[in-house]
DNA sequence: CCTGAAACGGACCCTGCAGTCCGTTTACAA
DNA sequence: TTGTAAACGGACTGCAGGGTCCGTTTCAGG
């Protein structure tokens, strides 16, 4: 990818990426740019000097993982059930978020997505097939469904996650 | 009540609890003494002195909406129709929750519960009722409903909230 | 090596906010 | 009216955290 840059830097950048999902992951947004630093091991001008902003660093950590979700969504498209396919795609991204509970907080501190474009159209796609194949309840709009289980997980206390994500889940179909 | 106060007190008193759930409601945890007790027409002196700590007034706040709430609870179990009284009164505690979102990030904030130990007893009743009369589904803890409930409204984007209670109510039919 | 540019990291600045203190004001009872 | 205890409110403190600066170190090409 981008290797404009040099050795030491780049190592630095990578080892405070990892230390930043790791604790915005863990802790949510409050977690300060010093602890991070530290975590990286790293000087916190160094991350100032990568990420300008603190909102930044939120930023490109949650790309990441919009990412993965991302090529979840895609490959779920490819599946010719509608209705699993979502069903299915709703447990792997759920399965994600419950790892880093923090970073919910923190795409709510963000006012939604950061690079989110795309995967929004696939969840949309998805989600717009499922409700043709008659699998999930019409009077829902697409962009929705994201929100709704990422508060469902939210609220749950830590081990529950999953039971909350099959009520809403139950919710949305027909 | 307890009028152990000097008037000038006591007004002042009712004066910080009103700008407080205004401010609290409106923004969340987040807004800061200075800006409730400007809200309130008072030194920020005042208002330490009645709760010593941010997070103290923070629960007199939220007390006073859960005894709100409570008292729904309370009618809604001298209804004789179970699931109806179970749904109407998510309904009515839910119209509460919206007209003041940032109580509930509040609620987060405070590991839970002021003063909900008869709120907790009231509702569970409530669901374990419904859930006898099959109105709601069954692998659902009572203690399980409030925070989902939330977490909904949590995540709508002002004005979707209905909807999105929706989705969870049906989620917790039988 | 040697040298210049890039990167480093911690000292530093500044703002915002929770919580304290104390001199002044006000309610109320005698 | 007056004395006093209670209440007031704003100045002040301490701290935490975001963001900047700059002297020092490290990389990498010649």
């Amino acid at each position: 990818m981008t290797t404009e840059l040099r050795a030491d830097a780049q190592r630095n950048l990578e080892r405070v990426l990892d230390a930043a999902e790791q604790a915005f992951g863990a802790s949510g947004p409050d977690v300060s740019i010093d602890e991070i630093a530290r975590l990286a091991g790293v000087g916190h001008g160094t991350v100032f000097r990568r990420f300008p902003t603190k909102d930044d660093l939120m930023y490109a950590v949650i790309e990441r993982h919009v990412a993965q979700v991302t090529t979840f969504a895609s490959e779920a498209l490819s599946s010719d059930d509608p209705g699993e396919a979502f069903f299915d795609f709703a447990q792997r991204a759920a399965e994600l978020m419950l790892s880093t509970p923090g970073l919910h907080k923190c795409v709510v501190h963000c006012g939604e997505k950061p690079g989110a474009a795309e995967l929004e159209e696939l969840g949309s796609k998805l989600v717009a097939r499922a409700q043709r194949a008659g699998a999930v309840r019409r009077d829902i709009k697409p962009a929705e469904v994201g929100p709704l289980i990422r508060a469902a997980l939210l609220a749950a206390p830590s081990g529950q996650g999953r039971r909350y994500l099959d009520v809403v889940l139950d919710g949305l179909r027909a």
